[in-house]
DNA sequence: TAGGAGTTAGTAAACTTTACTAACTCCCGT
DNA sequence: ACGGGAGTTAGTAAAGTTTACTAACTCCTA
């Protein structure tokens, strides 16, 4: 490595004690990251001229000496994109600030187009979007069900009847801007460890029209071997049979938990039984999973009516007969923060993530 | 960080080079990574002078040009130490080279010991083995059953009767050598990561006296959040009941997968069904691991005869049945190379890692 | 007056670029 | 067949640049 990757790699240092602390001093940051005052004088001198760190005045603290001049990320003048192709029926995008507060939105409905009118409508949107930012704009980030490989190209999204589509260049190529494609779960999962106060080691499992899931293993994102990790949908449960799947093999997760089955099942049944049968089941499936990666935190995202309550319980009791007690390995069961927009903020952080190296 | 840590981070380059691709030139290192001949130059010269690296000579290439001296890592110059306390009913030890080759060895058995005497009876082996070197050593690594956590310092080892071990410490006290102490599965993976061609990621599964694993996930060890990664006996197979455990719990992965439970079965059984059940069982186990996580390969590590046959049938067609079928995303399920020496050389490959900083 | 914030000047370490020497192969004239 | 010149590559010396540091200073306020 050269001197100037290790530049770059303070600098992102730099922006990420500002944004996951907030406004400090220069000699403050000094302090923190263990580097001389003169070194963190100039990198925020750069980070400043660059537009990605403002000074904030004095910080009014009465102490002896000179008054120190607080200095933060440009959490209102830098701003980032999101954009939710995972949402029911309806194709989502925001502007964010670097905090997640979403501060445009905008959708298109979905109607019966597949396929290539379907990359025009995200074109579409993606412009009126970007038209929408008060502010330079970083990145924009996508949140796409389906597999995403190697350099943003959509390898399958049956959802979206896309097969092999280049949504990164696509979009780059429109709006001039650096562009990021993941999955949607690998999104969610993204906002939650980032802004939801996620640990290093956690599974999200996202339910809508299926189910899938994003996971941070020791602070890291996961990718896979063929960028399908997390793709738990289509795996057996259990070992007593079960329905029939769409995709041809009987007993797959998803006859159990995604939304649509869900709200099916609760109709005929007339009592909450689903949503017990669905948590344990999910529980059978993540069981081994949570024991393999040392796991610390199990997060259900979908709709709160669905997940809060029965189903989250099961869950988490699932998993306690299943795996072997442990109690300085408290395992947590929780339900995401903010559903509905996880995926736009998801987005938006992995703009940060790579745009300011801010973790 | 600091212009020094980029120093450190290309001396590792170098090496890494070197040990990954062999022997070559300065100019050659150079254009692989990227660097100016010069600086490279000045790398390597401070590699020979601390004796990680030597100069082999000519190339004895025949070109035009001044003739290449090549360089490779001190490959029979430097040494490492294996120990092996996962091993049946004995202490394991190893002098290898930086090529994972086994110099010389050293056992000692442990009898009805248990406690403080195994401590002991490990002290003496690791003093045993490492007058047995013929070079320098770099370093000492342990593979151990049970728990490793900071520092290492074994939380848990029922089979050794050991509770809250400060192994490392006490192996680097007595040695003054660098020690690095990890789960044996932990220090099989790395085995077959590092010297048997595995790919970034794939999970080993090590059949002894219990079940554990080992996984490598993009290329990364996983630690897990309370250093328990990997441990995968007790968790609950499948939803028709089965054995009940040695823990406690009913259906425990294994009660069906260890290498006691698989010979008492095969002496009962006549036939070999218990093989082909084991292999179901642990492919039921594993099939939302794999889908999770996206892996590529799945190891088997143990005695052969009962791994190498039904067994790992039994777990390819398992994973195949319960997992999407992806043609593209290709599974595969292989028997480890020599199980008997796989933790040995694990051992020794995290000393590698950490002390050449050699992937 | 003391002590902290921030800046300037000078230095050390780690890289690059430029220029050079050393060591070889290839080619051709004798 | 041999010797010498041309051309090429490896490796090194010197100078320059970048990125950190320490030393010393000014500014500011309780």
């Amino acid at each position: 490595m050269l001197p100037a990757h290790g530049r770059r790699h303070n600098l992102s240092l730099v922006l990420q004690m500002l944004y996951t602390v907030g406004a400090m001093s220069r000699a403050d940051l000094a302090r923190r990251l263990g580097m001389s005052k003169v070194t963190v004088s100039d990198l925020v001198a750069e980070l400043i001229e660059s537009g990605h760190a403002v000074e904030l005045g004095p910080s009014g603290q009465v102490r002896p000496g000179k008054p120190a001049t607080l200095v933060d990320v440009n959490r209102t003048g830098l701003q980032a994109i999101g954009v939710d192709l995972a949402a029911h029926r309806v194709l989502r995008a925001a502007v964010l600030d670097l905090d997640g507060n979403i501060l445009a939105r905008a959708e298109r409905p979905i109607g019966d187009d597949t396929g290539d009118a379907i990359t025009q409508r995200v074109l579409e949107l993606v412009d009126e979007i970007v038209s929408a930012a008060t502010a330079p704009i970083l990145g924009i980030g996508v949140g796409t069900p389906g597999i995403v490989v190697a350099g943003g190209v959509v390898d399958t999204a049956p959802n979206l009847g896309w097969r092999d589509v280049p949504l990164r260049d696509l979009i780059a190529d429109a709006t001039g801007l650096p562009v990021f494609v993941v999955n949607d779960a690998d999104a969610a999962v993204h906002a939650d460890y980032t802004l939801g106060n996620g640990g290093d080691d956690l599974v999200l499992v996202k339910i809508g029209r299926g189910v899938g899931c994003g996971l941070i293993v020791g602070g890291q994102r996961v990718r896979g071997a063929h960028f399908a990790a997390g793709e738990i949908g289509h795996v057996t449960v259990g070992t007593d049979g079960g329905a029939v799947c769409r995709c041809g093999k009987t007993g797959c997760l998803e006859t159990w938990v995604s939304a649509p089955r869900l709200e099916q099942a609760l109709a005929t049944a007339g009592d909450d039984s689903p949503l017990r049968e669905a948590g344990e089941r999910l529980g059978i499936a993540l069981a081994p999973v949570v024991a393999v990666l040392d796991l610390a935190e199990v997060v259900l995202s979908g709709p709160g009516h669905l997940l809060d309550g029965p189903l989250r319980d099961s869950v988490e009791q699932t998993l306690r007969d299943r795996l072997l007690a442990r109690p300085e390995a408290e395992l947590t069961v929780r339900i995401a923060h903010d559903s509905d927009d996880i995926v736009l903020r998801g987005a938006a952080v992995l703009v940060l993530w790579d745009q300011l190296g801010v973790v």
